[in-house]
DNA sequence: ATAGGGTTAG
């Protein structure tokens, strides 16, 4: 078709309809129109109203076949639409399919056909052929196509395979680099990730992020904070809004509050606009570092929210304690805020955790799935056992549990568990123990939760049957503790920790506070303590 | 003539 041709179509008004299109309805009215003045035969026409419905997040892929049917010498572009759209769906493997069918009408692939044709690959297998047809093709040293095979391999858990594609190829560029990062993160793999990351020669904002997200998403927070801090003293870093969210959601996750105002205030200075994501990560941020008036000045200030902002400010009230407030936020918003989902209801139901608000929580658990329409899961169910068991309503927590439609966690019977230790039911707090111990042998914190029943009632002997098991087990605590930064120092505590050089006058003014609190927690806490592991357990049953 | 890869808040 010639340049004038061209030209021509591009200045239909159609064709504009069909550049600015969104959505499938207004889709279909233009193929309808385009049919009706003949235009849609058109090789390129069609071709255009094909990408939209295969490739488009709100188009239809069951469309774009018809649509493609009905082309009667389909262009490479139109099967490289096709095997693309595919590849989006529940059903990728019918790109390769669509490939197929490419091959016997002999149409060339060309060079964005592989890269395309990786990601529609369902299975390690199927990748292995398609990278056998990539090299028969000789496009095995396409960039594009060494970052979608890496890819891929990386999702399937062949991290050696990815590895062999980005050591076979000679040249690539930052976003090859950047898949295998991502690739080995995603596999838990952080310190081979970190390797690959400092051999990196050039590195941009996004492999910097990639390598932050990915320390996060393996909940390695401190490693995430210690890269940021070097990356922002580094000139030719450009801290990104994505890298930035990572940051602060590791701050949020461990405390580091300084390192996350050091980013508020960043964010202020460089003039970022923090309405959705970012507000959303400082609302969570100061939510979880107990500055509350913080998170909530942000959060009022805000004029773009979305159901997460909501939830997460509801779920920042509910664990600094205010669970009014929570309750208060929850009801503006059903009156005036976006509808509720059911991430929302994990926050409201967590605000519910106080013995009063028991019945308030069966309440919203029921306009949760009645009203919205939300099945509860189990974080419902967990949230809604362990808010009965702290009101200590044991015979509702174990009848929810009984007829919940999911087998029970660890994390769910936690929380029963802990209801028994705080209201002496000790019989069903033993049976919860045992259960516990039995799905999850491996989690410290399960034996020390029912050492802790059993120190209650003073078997001292089952206390010490349950160490023996631990140290066959090979079960190694790790013990809790708590700190606080002040003006940059952090300052850490452990159970009976004395190191502290204040240590003298913080105990006696715990002291002050609770009497009872020191030594109830001595015979059942302090065994557990990995600094005590020689504790003589003579020491113990003194009840010293 | 049309199109393709790596990061992203609960």
């Amino acid at each position: 078709m010639s340049r004038t041709f061209s030209k021509f179509f591009s200045n239909l008004p159609f064709l504009r309809l069909l550049q600015t299109c969104c959505s499938m309805n207004e889709l279909k009215q233009i193929h309808a129109q385009l049919t009706t003045v003949g235009l849609a035969r058109f090789t390129y026409i069609a071709s255009k109203l094909l990408a939209f419905c295969a490739v488009d997040e709100t188009g239809d892929i069951d469309y774009a076949q018809t649509v493609f049917n009905q082309i009667s010498i389909p262009t490479i572009f139109d099967f490289n639409s096709m095997i693309m759209g595919f590849s989006k769906t529940s059903k990728p493997e019918m790109g390769l399919s669509v490939f197929a069918q490419m091959r016997r009408e002999n149409v060339e692939p060309n060079a964005r056909t592989f890269p395309i044709l990786a990601r529609a690959c369902a299975c390690v297998a199927s990748l292995c052929q398609v990278h056998g047809q990539i090299k028969k093709n000789g496009h095995d040293s396409d960039v594009y196509v060494i970052s979608s095979l890496i890819y891929m391999y990386s999702k399937f858990d062949a991290m050696d395979l990815a590895f062999d594609v980005f050591e076979e190829c000679s040249y690539k560029n930052v976003v090859c680099w950047t898949s295998l990062v991502t690739g080995y993160c995603g596999n838990g793999l952080v310190d081979e990730a970190r390797e690959v990351f400092d051999a990196m020669s050039e590195k941009n904002d996004v492999s910097c992020s990639a390598m932050v997200s990915g320390y996060v998403s393996n909940e390695c927070f401190n490693e995430a904070i210690e890269l940021f801090c070097k990356l922002k003293n580094c000139a030719n870093v450009k801290l990104s809004r994505s890298l930035l969210l990572s940051v602060l959601s590791a701050c949020a996750a461990v405390g580091a509050f300084e390192e996350g105002k050091w980013i508020h205030t960043y964010l202020d200075n460089n003039c970022f606009d923090y309405e959705l994501e970012l507000g959303t990560a400082l609302i969570d941020f100061y939510g979880k570092c107990g500055s509350i008036k913080t998170a909530e000045e942000i959060f009022r200030k805000m004029t773009r929210k979305d159901v997460t902002t909501w939830s997460t400010m509801i779920f920042g009230l509910a664990i600094n304690g205010n669970n009014e407030v929570a309750l208060e936020l929850f009801e503006e918003m059903e009156q005036t805020g976006p509808k509720p989902n059911a991430v929302t209801f994990v926050a409201i139901l967590a605000a519910c955790n106080h013995e009063i608000l028991a019945n308030e929580g069966w309440r919203l658990l029921g306009r949760m799935s009645k009203f919205y329409g939300i099945s509860p899961v189990i974080e419902h169910y967990g949230c809604m056992v362990d808010l009965l068991a702290r009101a200590g309503r044991m015979k509702e927590a174990e009848i929810l549990i009984n007829t919940m439609p999911m087998k029970p966690d660890g994390a769910l019977w936690g929380s029963f568990l802990n209801g028994c230790l705080i209201h002496g039911h000790i019989e069903l707090g033993k049976k919860a123990g045992k259960h516990l111990i039995q799905l999850e042998p491996e989690h410290s914190g399960r034996y020390v939760l029912l050492a802790n029943l059993y120190a209650t009632m003073g078997s001292w002997e089952s206390v010490m049957r349950l160490r023996k098991m631990m140290r066959e087990k090979k079960i190694v605590t790790v013990p809790a503790w708590s700190f606080i930064e002040i003006g940059g120092i952090v300052h850490k505590f452990i159970v009976d920790d004395k190191s502290h050089s204040q240590s003298r006058d913080i105990y006696n003014l715990l002291y002050l506070f609770n009497v009872d609190l020191m030594s109830s927690s001595r015979g059942s806490v302090m065994i557990w303590d990995s600094h005590h592991n020689q504790t003589d357990e003579a020491e113990l049953l003194s009840g010293n």
